[in-house]
DNA sequence: AGTGGGATCTGT
DNA sequence: CAGATCCCACTA
């Protein structure tokens, strides 16, 4: 298979309860599971993560370190939600909910593979650019994934599942068995970008995945 | 009511 | 490495 044009057929959707699980375990089996966006008109575009990272109890970097506020609430609302917040001004994150309502841990998701380019893509292409990415580096960062598929604060909280804004699928067969076999290799390492947190082992990404968000200097 | 910093990204 | 750009959590 062609690593510039992957196909990307359905899998089964991800329920809530994989997702009720201690947030570093559910960090790196989200890698290579779909993220599957859809609109109203009933437009869809999959992709695959490839990078993420886990912020949850006792995590000083974790929004919801302090206390519950305005701006952290979905992430206390219990497995099977999004969580997305604007971060300097300009950008969004999108974050995966896990584990039980009342305490507040998410998987960010960090990188994901495009299966294609959105057919709105060139008109909302960021105006400060001035070579257009290939599609592969399209969703390479938490902030450009966002952007890419037009995620908002608009879909703080979604419900993730089929028929929603964003729902989540499971991994492909082939990727299982790449597991298996060792022909593909997940890697752990430090997060990115922390000023508090900086230790904890909590980033994973698929090795080698051209779309991962940064080259990895200590790995 | 005011303000500082942030789970980013880009071109220099 | 600075700049874009805004909301919110915290302090007073």
């Amino acid at each position: 298979m062609g690593i510039a044009s992957p196909t990307f057929p359905p899998q089964t959707p991800i329920d809530p309860i994989w997702l009720d699980r201690p947030v570093t375990a559910v960090a790196p089996d989200l890698i290579g599971c779909h993220l599957v966006r859809q609109w109203p008109d009933g437009r869809i575009l999959r992709s695959c993560i490839v990078e993420t990272e886990a912020y949850g109890p006792g995590d000083p970097a974790c929004h919801g370190y302090r206390r519950r506020t305005a701006r952290n609430g979905s992430m206390f609302e219990g497995a099977g939600r999004a969580y997305v917040y604007q971060i300097y001004g300009l950008y969004h994150c999108l974050n995966i909910v896990t584990g039980q309502a009342g305490v507040a841990s998410a998987v960010l998701i960090r990188a994901v593979m495009l299966e294609r380019e959105p057919e709105d893509w060139p008109d909302r292409r960021p105006p400060r650019k001035s070579k257009p990415d290939p599609l592969h580096r399209l969703g390479a960062g938490p902030g450009k994934l966002c952007q890419v598929l037009a995620i908002d604060r608009r879909l703080d909280g979604t419900q993730l599942e089929p028929g929603q804004a964003l729902h989540l699928e499971r991994r492909s067969p082939e990727f299982e068995a790449g597991l298996g076999t060792g022909s593909i290799a997940l890697v752990q390492t430090t997060r990115i970008g922390l000023s508090q947190g900086q230790d904890l082992p909590w980033r994973w990404y698929w090795a080698g995945a051209q779309s991962v968000s940064k080259i990895d200097r200590r790995a």
